[in-house]
DNA sequence: AACTCGGGGCC
DNA sequence: GGCCCAGAGTT
């Protein structure tokens, strides 16, 4: 049984950080693409790529974004395998299906632009209360906290919590306290300050730079010596493994690409023909046969590892050359070797036979 | 409250 | 190999 506790937090020692910490951030900001812009837009696609993701990973897929869809009416009708391929590699393939729902809701109810409150933002897909939060304070400097990872392990350190910071009783309480100084201060510079500590000296694995802080005089941990216990985290989940039998259909100049569920894992990407299980070379010529393809020969590809969140895959693969004529499913294509490299989204689980091929 | 949903860069 | 990242949606 799990203890519950009020979940209290030293909100002074907040109270005093906030200004060190906002003077540090104006000096020793990054220049990073998202803040040379006002615009509310490309603050909320950086947004949006930087949940669960690196700085230094969104900044190229952030300038191509841009580029290829400068305004919400853009979005709002670009091509779902256009959008795709742009998001190809980023992961958590929902956040860009839910970016262009958004922006047709914005194009036919708000004039093409965004509504102008926390509140209003809250109720279009793919903002929660991180995203809305972030989009109102630092485009609008509206006085609502935005509470991410970084917040949380900082937020954790200066207070010395002792609660689970992944617990979302815990982050309710961080933004409840935050809630309380944010009047007080510039909104859209403290959150980003907060995240900025979090991610270049508040740091999530090794040591924090403490040395570096401007708010280590006002941190609970530091003074106890216990950087190391904060912050609590709860036991890990287990990963479950699942067998795959990916099968690579070259025929003629093309490869067989199958279209993905429309819901679930990798929804709406392109695979290759990819089955459950660790099938015999007898089980895929038959399943070639359901999909079409006449198989003239078939050799073993290297076995392979992909790692999810919450599943990890285990696959063998069969490279088959084979010739089809009509395909019976509606989600197989055969795809020119070009036409995969710039309008088809292959997830990356796939890397490992794509390269095998040469596609990669 | 617990699960689902990607991928990569550190340690 | 594990960790966690400028989280949100579904059940």
């Amino acid at each position: 049984m799990k203890e519950k506790r009020p979940i209290l937090i030293d909100a002074p020692r907040v109270g005093r950080s906030i200004e060190p910490l906002c003077g540090w951030y104006q000096k020793h900001a990054r220049k990073l693409p998202w803040r040379q812009t006002n615009d509310s837009y490309a603050i909320w696609v950086s947004e949006v790529m930087l949940q669960q993701t690196r700085v230094e990973a969104v900044i190229p897929y952030y300038e191509r974004f841009m580029t290829a869809l400068p305004t919400i009416e853009a979005l709002a009708e670009v091509d779902d395998d256009v959008l795709l391929k742009l998001w190809e590699g980023l992961g958590y393939y929902s956040r860009a299906r839910n970016l262009k729902k958004a922006a047709q809701i914005c194009a036919v109810q708000y004039g093409g632009r965004l509504p102008g409150s926390y509140t209003e933002l809250l109720k279009l897909p793919g903002f929660g209360p991180y995203t809305a939060g972030a989009v109102a304070s630092i485009a609008w400097n509206l006085p609502v906290p935005a509470v991410d990872g970084n917040v949380m392990r900082v937020i954790s350190r200066i207070t010395a919590l002792e609660h689970d910071i992944k617990d979302p009783a815990t982050v309710r309480a961080v933004r409840e306290l935050l809630c309380g100084v944010i009047e007080a201060s510039e909104p859209g510079i403290l959150n980003q300050a907060l995240m900025e500590l979090g991610a270049c000296i508040c740091v999530p694995n090794g040591a924090p730079r403490c040395h570096e802080c401007p708010v280590s005089a006002h941190c609970a941990a530091r003074e106890n010596g216990q950087t190391e216990l904060f912050p609590v985290k709860a036991p890990k989940k287990q990963r479950r493994i699942e067998e795959k039998t990916v099968i690579v259909v070259c025929v003629d100049d093309g490869v067989l690409l199958c279209k993905r569920e429309s819901k679930g894992l990798l929804a709406n990407l392109y695979s290759f023909l990819c089955e459950d299980g660790h099938l015999t070379k007898e089980t895929v010529i038959d399943i070639c046969k359901q999909h079409g393809i006449t198989v003239e020969s078939v050799s073993e590809m290297k076995p392979a590892k992909h790692i999810f969140t919450h599943i990890e895959w285990h696959m063998i693969g069969y490279l088959v050359q084979g010739t089809g004529k009509t395909l019976p499913y509606e989600n197989d294509i055969i795809a020119a070797r070009h036409q995969i490299r710039t309008a088809y989204s292959i997830p990356r689980a796939f890397a490992s036979y794509q390269k095998e091929i040469g596609l990669l």
